[in-house]
DNA sequence: GCAAAAGTGTTAGCCTTACACCCATGG
DNA sequence: CCATGGGTGTAAGGCTAACACTTTTGC
């Protein structure tokens, strides 16, 4: 905002107010497959439709921090799951008639999780779920183009930082960090190459020190890894026959 | 916005309402410098001060329209260079404090022009300037941030998108070109390669038809090219010793 | 033993980098 | 004719892509 640019007579509280809201595409990896984290809407409009958890920012708020509150009322997610999760910020929606009610003005987060618990519903959602990201019906207001976007700009991102630790929990091996890529990019990595990629990367995954080893399923024990410091790619990590942003 | 988790008795007009405004960033490239498009304040707060163009966002607009109005109302540019500029959404500002006088939310954005016409300050700016980037004084609110987001951005954005173009007149040399990415990265880059890199890209530029050529000052006449239908970089264009995103 | 996944090695090819060199123009 | 910028050529090196191969586990 800059100059004040007070139409005749403008006073905060004559026009009809702008409401501020949050929305969160929150996303995981869970067996393979890209998971959003969906609520069931409990009252009109939409009432009974799946939307993106989120509400409306509090006068004493930030966005992010109304963002961290909202998903913890309505999902049940514990309040240290919450206050561990990677947001991003995502995109502004504010086209006049998103919301039939009112104005409303939506500031969009993206935040990654690693395979987490069932939520709950809560707040004023009915339900709470993790639906696979191929499964999601048509969502309430303009949810399916946030939800949209919020992939686009994973799928980007994971080329050029180490967002895709985001996705693992605090110990991981070099296959799961890996499925992160090919779970969201939809590709097939090589393994080797990929191995190879992550590792000489300064900063992007340091070694768990004892050396003790994990099993994923049935194979060979892999070594278990933390995230680094590092926060960009460089060079960074195309995807294959790639586009990004 | 999701389900609307009304407290107890909530009505959108008995909260402080949220304002909501546009702040824009806009920069060119001229002289070999990166410029900023800056307002003087006519107003309290920090009159007097500069700031960064924008304004509120009126009841019937989208953030980017109010972006554009704003910007022909407070810069005096003509309709059709804010009609023909590339406007991108920066980053959304929600800090509770940001505008001691009400809550505002603000919605930046960043704007690419050409070397264009001296502004006229108009609308409740006093005085509008192009200024240097290294010469930016210290901007009322949070403008500082802004400005310093909107140039990473953009440096960063020079390398996976076909953004420089954007700085560009609609025909323009390829030494043009690679002045804008010398100026807003702030290296001297290698002529031959730049050349060949941009050429071989397909969709970055096509050359303009009629072999007319232009002199920049002197020197040989270079070829004259125009943007490409292509919007996004692969491979990327990186920048030397680079850092990003 | 076989399947599955981890980990190591190797090679060809692309792309970038660095730099040499010629061309066209203005002073 | 020289400084300046446009345009072409080329060789060295880094990085990726593709794939062969060994290791270690569960069944």
């Amino acid at each position: 905002m800059t100059t004040p640019p007070r139409p005749e007579g403008y006073d905060p509280r004559a026009f009809e107010p702008f409401a501020v809201t949050v929305d969160l595409a929150v996303l995981t990896v869970r067996a393979g497959r890209l998971h959003a984290l969906l609520v069931r809407r409990g009252q009109e409009p939409y009432a009974g439709a799946w939307a993106l958890p989120g509400g409306f920012v509090l006068p004493h708020e930030s966005a992010g921090t109304a963002a961290r509150r909202e998903l913890a009322e309505e999902t049940g997610l514990s309040g240290t799951t919450v206050a561990g999760l990677h947001l991003e910020q995502l995109h502004t929606y504010t086209e006049p008639g998103r919301d039939p009610r009112m104005r409303v003005v939506s500031v969009a987060y993206t935040a990654l999780l690693p395979d987490p618990p069932e939520p709950r519903g809560g707040g004023d959602a009915a339900e709470a779920r993790w639906l696979p990201h191929d499964e999601v019906p048509a969502l309430a207001f303009d949810h399916d183009r946030i939800l949209a976007d919020a992939r686009a700009h994973v799928g980007a991102r994971l080329e050029h930082t180490c967002l895709a630790t985001a996705f693992c929990p605090p110990e991981f091996t070099l296959g799961e960090l890996r499925q992160v890529y090919e779970t969201v990019w939809g590709v097939t990595l090589d393994r080797p190459n990929f191995r190879r990629k992550v590792l000489t990367t300064p900063g992007f995954v340091e070694p768990v020190e004892g050396p003790p080893r994990r099993t994923g399923a049935r194979g060979k024990p892999a070594a278990l890894y933390r995230a680094g410091r590092a926060t960009a790619l460089h060079p960074p990590l195309l995807r294959p026959e790639g586009r990004s942003a």
